[in-house]
DNA sequence: TATGAATGAGGGTTCATTCAT
DNA sequence: CATGAATGAACCCTCATTCAT
């Protein structure tokens, strides 16, 4: 019957949100399996039936997580109407850093836990569109502008690892400038390292 | 007595070292202190005449090695007749990664536990010559160049955050390239950042 | 309906034969009911539908083990003609050994797990003939050949310690010496004790 | 300074006298380490200190008791003035019997954890005289009786096999007789084994 | 100062048992 | 009858911290 499985549901999720909660407030490490659960309102052994250990509950978390938030960004991309392909790149960077900015307890744990390994697998399972993951919208983006870059996906790891690591730090503690004291360098910088990776012909 | 000091001396260097190899195989969390202290040919109770806790002796060492790598950078620096600005940065940068790159194991410790707020404390803190910080000597840099950088602090965090989160991902994990293929985007990058942060008069 | 209690027959079966596999592999401790039920592929609520707990079940497989040990034995001596009594106790006695040698496992599960209190059950309710127990069939024997045993229980309980404990040492571990060792000293000993315990008139 | 080894001395004797108590009363299995340190009223992690888990307190154990009562034997045997080898076979197994009669406790927990293996290691290293082992000595009671035994391992293993698991069941349940009962039948058969096991020249 | 034995809270994990389906 | 998700007590073990020496 439908009303297990929607039961289980509600307990995963239950757990994976008090989860996400802990794992915010005082770090993987020190939130116990047992903290999980009390927050949860669940018992302890229950923990068992859904995740081996609590580093299974964090890389379920960080996936799903990330991949919201491109979800998110390239949902918004499509409602505007922009045409060039430099003006997309920085309005999906912008997108990302709101979202960040409105919810810092997901920056915490998103820039402690995301590696380059976990934000590729990100781009490639993300559906965008039917059968399209978000790797491919990219390189679709670029095309349909007409532009051809040299080494995509060096050009969306250098851009991640630079937005990513001074995003933490500006959002999080205003270090050393505030978010729109921020943009206002980084959106230049991008351009640039977008042009950098264009082919010259 | 000097002689007193001396052997206090000694005991700190000794749980600092044994904590240092510890940290690095087995992570904070999972050493504990009576590895530390096992491994340093202490009594248990003897840490804690030196340290608060385990927490204390990372910060300690976190500063410690820092320090060292910028020390190393720029004694490297002065030994080379470099004139102009923009090569003296990517020659510090450079030698950084090298650094880096030569003991991954300080990369790893280093990488996890840097913050922008250690970092800035290591670069005002790290004397380069007499009374002299690294921050005033980076200064000097530009000034002896007759250069003008509109915003030293942010462009130094910038490029700090790019190489960091970079280095990080490519000389520990290969991905999503060698560093030597790293090192040929990211030097151009970086001169484009200087430039970009140069004052248009 | 028949069908049903079948059925349930099946079940417990399944049950009993899959603990059996079970404690002997990990010991009774250490086997959980989970695992039992597991590999009788039935649902762990099940359990609880015929048995109370794992040491019942071990008590039921006891009793049913050794009398199917008797009952071999006993059935192997009717199709050999011997007519002496000694020699009808040790062919018993050399089946038995023999059986259990055949199936270390079964031994170590029997002589861990049997008292002469169990033992004395499966001698009185073992039906050799219809109506007729292993303990009466043995009083027959000695009866039938003409000998008067003054204490025919303490005579099997005696033989029967004798044998199980150096049974135990010697077959599992070949401690002190070989079964074939074991059985050239045991036999005349057990001729020894069978004498002893004959009337003197 | 001897105040402490003494009080670590206190402290392993109690954990210890704590498990045998225990191990008695509910089976190894049943006793969990927390248990035996509330009852030696000391706290859990002490007992780590002392014993790696509670089988390496269970071997402890067994050597200990094992040890002290065939000293008692032995040194009994030497107060009184017995001549015949048959005879002090006798008084052995007789004071070992009574010993374990009145220390049914010991009983219980030596005849369900003592293995030929053990019980070797026993008879070897418990030294009666200096530098003569249990084992030693009993071959010497039979060459200075004149009487030699074609195979005394085997005899000692047989004669004590027999003691200990009628003595189990006997002891214990007085099942089936009572131990006046058990001896009397009992010594006629120890004197025949050991004559069975005299060398006949 | 330096020691290391002792502590006991708290971690992860298992599992007999219950009960709604 | 049969199921298996849920429970929470109980297990073993680790370890930061204290304190008598």
């Amino acid at each position: 019957m439908g009303k297990v499985e929607e039961n289980k549901r509600k307990k995963k999720d239950a757990i994976v949100n008090s989860a996400f909660a802990l794992f915010i407030d005082h770090g993987i490490k020190d939130t116990s399996i047992a903290d999980i659960m009390k927050k949860a309102e669940l018992a302890k052994g229950t923990f068992y039936l859904y995740f081996k250990d609590k580093y299974e509950v964090r890389d379920y978390l960080v996936r799903k997580k990330a991949a919201q938030l491109f979800e998110n960004a390239i949902v918004a991309l499509k409602e505007n109407n922009i045409t060039e392909f430099d003006d997309k790149i920085i309005f999906i960077v912008d997108n990302l850093l709101d979202q960040l900015n409105n919810n810092k307890i997901l920056l915490k744990f998103i820039s402690k836990n995301l590696s380059w390994g976990i934000l590729r697998h990100s781009i490639e399972n993300t559906t965008v569109n039917e059968g399209e993951s978000a790797a491919d919208y990219i390189e679709q983006l670029a095309k349909s502008s007409g532009r051809h870059i040299r080494n995509l996906e060096m050009m969306v790891f250098m851009i991640a690892e630079l937005v990513n690591s001074t995003a933490h730090s500006v959002i999080l503690y205003k270090q050393p400038v505030e978010l729109s004291e921020l943009k206002k360098e980084l959106y230049p910088l991008i351009i640039n390292m977008v042009h950098s990776f264009e082919e010259t012909c």
